[in-house]
Parts: structure tokens; C-alpha cells; sequence
DNA sequence: ATGGTCGTCCAACGA
């Protein structure tokens, strides 16, 4: 089974490169993040014409999450399940796909450090994890895979040495990842690879993908009962190409039966 | 020295 993670930066623009990625990587299991529409003009029709059962938490211009898949779609849950007050912000979506538990989340950007939406950041990273120790248990096969909008260490940062007060590489949002890691949640990638100059995302401004200036910050973060089964992991850098393509690069596993 | 690109939709703002 493969399940992929992809930020596409508008589900409208990129409708043509999600189409041709299903057809040429063919995820069983597809997580989307800033869809950028609301669930109305989600297009369940056109992805369960191409074999996928599809849910999705949108909000209209801004963020929206969803899960595809053709391995089954049982039990979806938008928002926390952590019992606390409705996030205003459509940011992560849940379902049971083929055995596993996945999640599509879109960690906030933050902005700045000195800005709000930075702690607005801290406390959606807080309450992830309380959403998992409400309703997953760490020896389960679980899959919390998005964009988090964080670096989880130098080796995944275009500059590191970079003095600059900013947001995806502080030691508050580090830590909040591994607050993650200690509760069960493995980065699939590094299980894989150990190498620096590995990235996601690369601004779409002076040329940073062909200058290898990026981040990654697509993760796929698994309890390590799914990761013993994981047998090939990639970032699809190629749908980071050609006309038109999301500023994000799709980041897939494959699961063993 | 500054800003450099996309997306949302036509004015800035978010990333």
C-alpha cells in the first residue's frame, strides 16, 4: 500500500498535476493539504471516477484538508478530537484507509516568531497531540501525515546557519515535534535517509528549486508498528517541475501487507 | 539596494 502527503497550494490550480501524479505514482492513500475551497466545491465525483473514495474539511479560500483513497474510507473525523473548543481553521481531517489510521494536518505557518499566529502554531502542535492520546493508542498502525510547517532538524534546512530570528527551525517548534516522536510517531523519511539537502518545499521566488534552496517540512510521522512494515519512502521531486506545479512536492511510503 | 512568485481574486495578504 502507498500513502502520500502532498500540499498543492490550491486543489482549483492543480487539479491537472494531482490527476496526472494519481495516474503515474498511483497512491492508494493520497492526504491533500491547502485545497484552498470549501467542501461544496470539493470534487468528490471526479476522484470516485478514478476509483477514490474522497473526504474533505475545507473552509473556502484559505487551508482545507482531505484524504483520498482506494483502499476504503471508514470512520472520518474533521477537526480535534480532543474534546476542546472547535478549531476555527479547517487544518486536519482523519479516516481509516485500508487498516491504517491517517490524518491530513496543515500545521499553521506562524509567520513570524513575534507574531500571534506563531503561537497559534505552538498550541495547534499541543493540541495534535492531545488529539492523538484521545483516539489512537501508539502500538496501532497510525499515519499523521502534512505539511508542519517545521524543519525537524538542520539537515533540513537550505541555510541553517542562517542567524535570523524565524519560524520552522526554533527549538519551541522542534520540541513540539518531538513531544510527537515521544508519544509514538516515527519521521518515515529519516528512517529511510539520512542525508542533508532533502526537500519538500522550495519557494517559488528566484529560482530555489534549481538552486536546491528548500525545507522539508512534508512529513510523514508513523507509530513504528506501521514503520516495521514501511519498505520505500521518496519525495516525488519531479511533480516539483513543469507547468504549473504547487510549491510542495508529494512524499510517499510503501507498506508491505 | 531591493525584491524577485504564486494563490486567493482585483487589493492586498498569505505562504
Amino acid at each position: 500500500m502507498r500513502i502520500a502527503t502532498w500540499n498543492v497550494n490550491s486543489l482549483n490550480a492543480r487539479s491537472e498535476r494531482v490527476d496526472e501524479w494519481l495516474d503515474y505514482a498511483g497512491p492508494d492513500v493520497l492526504l491533500l493539504q491547502e485545497t484552498k475551497m470549501s467542501d461544496e466545491q470539493f470534487p468528490y465525483d471526479h476522484y470516485a471516477g478514478k476509483g477514490y473514495e474522497s473526504v474533505h474539511c475545507g473552509e473556502g479560500r484559505w487551508n482545507g484538508v482531505a484524504v483520498l483513497s482506494r483502499v476504503g474510507l471508514e470512520d472520518p473525523y474533521s477537526g480535534f478530537a480532543d474534546g476542546g473548543n472547535v478549531d476555527p481553521e479547517a487544518r486536519i481531517i482523519s479516516a481509516t484507509c485500508g487498516g491504517v489510521r491517517v490524518s491530513s494536518v496543515y500545521v499553521p505557518n506562524g509567520r513570524a516568531v513575534d507574531d500571534d499566529h506563531y503561537l497559534y502554531k505552538l498550541s495547534w502542535l499541543a493540541r495534535l497531540r492531545a488529539h492523538l492520546e484521545a483516539c489512537c493508542d501508539a502500538d496501532e498502525l497510525v499515519l499523521i501525515g502534512g505539511d508542519y510547517n517545521i524543519c525537524p532538524d538542520d539537515r533540513d534546512v537550505w541555510d541553517p546557519g542562517n542567524p535570523q530570528p524565524r519560524t520552522h527551525v526554533t527549538s519551541e517548534e522542534r520540541s513540539a515535534l518531538e513531544k510527537l516522536e515521544q508519544w509514538g510517531l516515527v519521521d518515515v523519511f529519516r528512517h529511510f535517509y539520512q542525508d542533508e539537502g532533502l526537500y519538500s518545499w522550495w519557494d517559488y521566488r528566484d529560482g530555489a528549486f534549481h538552486k536546491k534552496m528548500g525545507l522539508r517540512i512534508d512529513l510523514l510521522m508513523a507509530t513504528q508498528a506501521l514503520v516495521q512494515r514501511a519498505t520505500f519512502c521518496l519525495v516525488d521531486r519531479t511533480a516539483r517541475k513543469g507547468t504549473k506545479p504547487s510549491d510542495h512536492a508529494p512524499v510517499f511510503v510503501d507498506i508491505e501487507d
